[in-house]
DNA sequence: CGCGCCATTGACTCTGGTCAACGCTAGTGG
DNA sequence: CCACTAGCGTTGACCAGAGTCAATGGCGCG
């Protein structure tokens, strides 16, 4: 069954205030998000049919075949998305960082499971509503369909990194991609905060939690990274980035 | 580099006619493929932005980071469409068959590389031309979208599949799934036709093509399938998706 | 007929999985 | 204040599923 904390909803979250609800114009990260394709005309109207709700970790947002009630755009936290079979294997298909959209698909059931690893803050949607706002607004529909088409972008890469890449590889690619990510959203890319557990690094690599940790004290004596409280630092980001051997 | 055959253009090549280009009104997979949003009075300008284009089996339509020209609709034949890592690994994300779209992202330059399995007939569009009808056809983006979320979705799917499933369960849902997608474009889904080489299959598995033609001949063994010239027929249709392990 | 390509099968190897022990830290409660 | 426990991560020993390497077979084609 999918649990949404209800969280204090459109009161006392704002993302940088205390008194006001989430105010779009002042939201760290809408230029990274589907947001960013809105007009300031637009945005007051497009708020209004947002309210901002405060998840706490290991909550889950929905689960894969749900009645996907609503939309959400993460503008705080670390949420994790997945898969699982009939026997209790999971697959993680992604993690979502602040700018991140989760119901990209529009569909009346949710295609995944969502849970959130850290505290989350998110803006959610009647996915009804949503759909409706969109089919007004060529643009955000558009923007969407960018998202849509970079998440399909990064499952592929993915497939090639789980499919034909070994562990360490796998590894080596998740902390690059990782610190590449941070840094887009304006983190540092050097301290990677890992708030997901070992496990769940292994279900996203298509390892075991015991060959991730292995493969982590390998890159640590190699010298290409540290492992300190809450994540790692890397001493050594082109290292890591040949180590991967993704594209060019 | 990307190498696209010329074919006979604009003339000669419809699905059934023998003297006229493509005309849609009369296409096989028209309400399958994204044209399946348009209306009727819409048609015959949409269809005057394409080429009908026949393409040579192993003849590459176009290769992962070229710019993209064009954008592409499957109307007969099968497609591969794949990544590469530089010391040549293969892993192919995906088969095209008729009523697939190829160029979803509409991207400055192509996320995979892709090229005919078969003999394949495509609807060929200057992607910039097709963005631009799009921007005024809200209904063949929202349609376009879907389709971007289905591919996303079977990404995740094999991602899951590759990931987390034996080679016994890969190659079993591989055949399982599709016999569906055959069936869903009116042809057989017992009689199934396998135009992709072994290697094809193991690299879209992530498996090598003797992990593959083992595990064919061990389905074999258990009465599941018989290899057949061409392709392979379904004995025991419940037993492979139980063999799966996939979903329900 | 002989060559080349693809698929199949066998023998052996190896990467990563399994099982198990141990350590560290945080939380609990006497 | 410290003993106890639970959860997570690390490490070691061993195992197995899939990969590698190699031989063989079938089929189409020049």
């Amino acid at each position: 069954m999918s649990v949404l904390m209800p969280g204090l909803i459109h009161a006392g979250h704002d993302c940088t205030h205390g008194k006001m609800d989430h105010v779009c114009a002042t939201c760290q990260v809408r230029e990274l998000s589907i947001c960013g394709a809105l007009e300031p005309e637009s945005l007051a109207a497009f708020e209004r049919l947002s309210r901002t709700v405060e998840i706490d970790a290991k909550i889950t947002l929905f689960t894969e075949g749900d009645r996907a009630s609503h939309v959400f755009n993460v503008t705080r936290g670390v949420v994790r998305l997945y898969k699982m079979s009939p026997d209790g294997r999971r697959q993680i298909v992604g993690f979502a960082l602040p700018g991140d959209f989760l119901g990209l698909a529009l569909h009346e059931s949710y295609g995944v499971s969502a849970d959130a690893v850290t505290h989350v803050t998110v803006c959610k949607f009647v996915r009804t509503a949503f759909v409706s706002y969109l089919d007004e607004h060529p643009r955000l529909m558009r923007r969407l369909h960018e998202f849509a088409s970079h998440e399909l972008s990064l499952a592929r890469d993915q497939m090639m990194l789980i499919g034909r890449h070994t562990a360490e590889e796998r590894v080596a690619a998740f902390l690059f991609n990782l610190s590449e990510r941070y840094q887009r959203i304006g983190e540092s890319g050097v301290h990677i905060q890992l708030p997901m557990s070992r496990q769940d690094i292994a279900d996203f690599l298509a390892l075991t939690i015991e060959t991730v940790s292995r493969t982590f004290s390998k890159l640590v004596k190699a010298k290409l990274i540290v492992i300190v409280p809450e994540g790692v630092r890397l001493l050594d980001s082109d290292g890591l980035h040949k180590l991967a051997r993704v594209d060019v």
